[in-house]
DNA sequence: GATGAATGAGTATTCATTCAT
DNA sequence: TATGAATGAATACTCATTCAT
């Protein structure tokens, strides 16, 4: 038993080395430009290896995603658990949480992107895709869960809850992508920070219900 | 010089015949499986020819996020000049062009993003990644403009216009990447136009300037 | 008409040109051994050319068996015609065929009997596949009409000529393939024509219907 | 002594559980598409155990032809002991004896003409290597004893005793390889065995001294 | 002896790009 | 200009084999 326990925590070791590596070496170089041997190298592992613990490339990369989606997902359960925090106060940490992932690495949330993309989803196992699936409707529904309550004490508008989580993911979203873009191609300064906090004003401000809209 | 310019209009609908072809393989294959001589077929032409259009595959891809840069860029200058729309109008204009590009063509969207990784901007022409920039800076400054005038006229609240020309860009774009998503991984039906109106709601009720935030 | 024929010719030269490359390279390292780019070198092509002609290592090796077939099938053919022989006389000068074929390339017959391996079958083309089986069968039944005209003549005994035909194809190949082998782990001396020769003394004998068979 | 001998004993048994192994996986796949995970995972030991009893791939490989010819050699052997057959009804003998392998395994046969060529041959132990020419040469010799038996009571015709047994083993593989070929190719039905006992009448009434010879 | 995780050499295949015609 | 045959560099992936436990 304990033999068995040690294995898998070995094991769950190495998937986490190699996730590491892939990290870095997808975010210097993007998918493409990355090989399995740079991934292999930087793991100082044998590419072999790498086989033993991810099915191909494209489910490797996928793993970095998964990844990010499971930190971000306790992030958001942390978040509903606070019972000091109103729904305004909630929406603010949840902004922060996902500043926090795309200040770790600003690349990440662009390569994530490219999940999406249908050519990459075919080539994922079964397991790995329902994973994802399951992780961002688990957070969806987190969120989801926040404005719900919002509405309820009258202090959100009146819509859908879910529409509204949507909303608020993809508006965050785009937001971190855009001024992710924008640094890449300007190299500029980062302007994340102040650009999300007017954003998440602006959000904050359309969702209050107020008396006028009556 | 009539010859130079009929020469010169014969040039152009050849790139024009290439970058539609180019547009419906990538969008059906993505760029990595999409290859040169794919391309090559549906526009009937030979490989060799491409590159007297165009310098490589990635010049390719990027002519074609041009090609819709410049399509928003003209919506977005007609709707500066609609002299009868006041400011929300005319944003509410501007979210119809938006949603009228990814209608188009939701899939490309997404690979749109694909173009802003570092990977794929190396290998672009100086002339192109300047064209695209000033595209960019462009469209954001006439959105920008809009924003300006609701300011002044005290019907937006006073923030800086290039911040909430940046927001409202992003933001949508959020909108619509992530509801194409969603679209591709749960083969759902397509929810686009009423998130995105929902989402125009809350925006625009969050930037209006009111006397309660006094 | 004259430059697509050219082509056409062209095109068929390379054909051969990359068979008789891989010929060589097969015949002395073996299906596994021998690599596409030793093959390419042989050529003096490169190796993506083979595959402008070939669909992948399997169908290139499959192509030599064709091609033995299809020079076999022209002896056969011509061995029918002979209007002045016998049937006895057509039997032999169809020995001298196959003992032709096997001399020009002794490891060749070893090799021919790889491709029946269904792993192999499996990964070719289905027009090759229909030309190896349709080859087959016209050399086999060329060969059967030789047997019928003896049984006609009461020559031969009364057996089905398919039957007889199989059984002559199938003995001579295992002789050769057997002397093949043995030439291989003992380095032997070639006893290939005596041996063929006798056995060809033995299934004549066996044959001939006798009147003190009935 | 015990203990060695048990060991020794012990130590055949695995050997015979891995031979048992390859052989089903062989046969299902391929000498190329068989791993030696696979046959490892059929003989439910691991991967590296079959490295203790085997030296390569080739070698296991090998050990199977070797151990089909160990089975023929015993019926050989037993049917030249047979002191109430006469030669015709030894060869006879012979005969079914071969059908009985093959009919054991149809596959295998296609298979054991792998092992002749020379790119398998060079990677074999020369132990195994001597066996396998020893064996060969016993059961060619033995087959040889009964012709010249056959010879000797002039039932036989007069040719070297060796020649005519080589011819027999030679001509009955070959018919028995091509009617697996056929099989495979076709998917027909089997009719290795009236066609091997045509085959035998033929050769049988072929290699008979007849007066009418004289 | 037995294990099985790790190795890393080895290669078929692809496809962007070129260039002789 | 246009062609498309030829190129050949680049790489994901496999699997026989090893060796520390």
């Amino acid at each position: 038993m304990g033999i068995q326990e040690r294995k898998e925590r070995e094991k769950e070791r190495r998937r986490q080395q190699i996730i590491v590596a892939a990290k870095r070496v997808f975010s210097e170089k993007g998918f493409n430009k990355a090989t399995m041997e740079d991934i292999a190298k930087e793991a100082e592992l044998s590419p072999g290896t790498l086989y033993l613990y991810f099915k191909n490339k494209e489910e490797l990369y996928a793993s970095l995603s998964l990844r990010i989606l499971q930190y971000l997902h306790i992030r958001v359960e942390h978040v509903i658990k606070e019972t000091e925090l109103d729904c305004r106060g909630k929406l603010k940490a949840l902004m922060e949480a996902m500043y926090d992932v795309y200040d770790f690495d600003p690349l990440i949330i662009i390569n994530m992107f490219h999940l999406q993309s249908s050519e990459t989803l075919k080539n994922l196992s079964d397991q790995l895709l329902a994973e994802i699936k399951n992780l961002s409707q688990k957070s969806i529904g987190a969120i989801a869960e926040i404005f719900e309550e919002g509405i309820e004490q009258g202090i959100f508008i009146d819509r859908h809850p879910v529409a509204l989580a949507d909303i608020f993911w993809a508006m965050f979203s785009g937001v971190v992508l855009w001024e992710a873009s924008k640094k890449i191609i300007n190299e500029n300064k980062d302007y994340l920070k102040p650009t999300l906090e007017t954003a998440f004003y602006i959000f904050e401000s359309g969702i209050l219900a107020r008396k006028d809209d009556a």
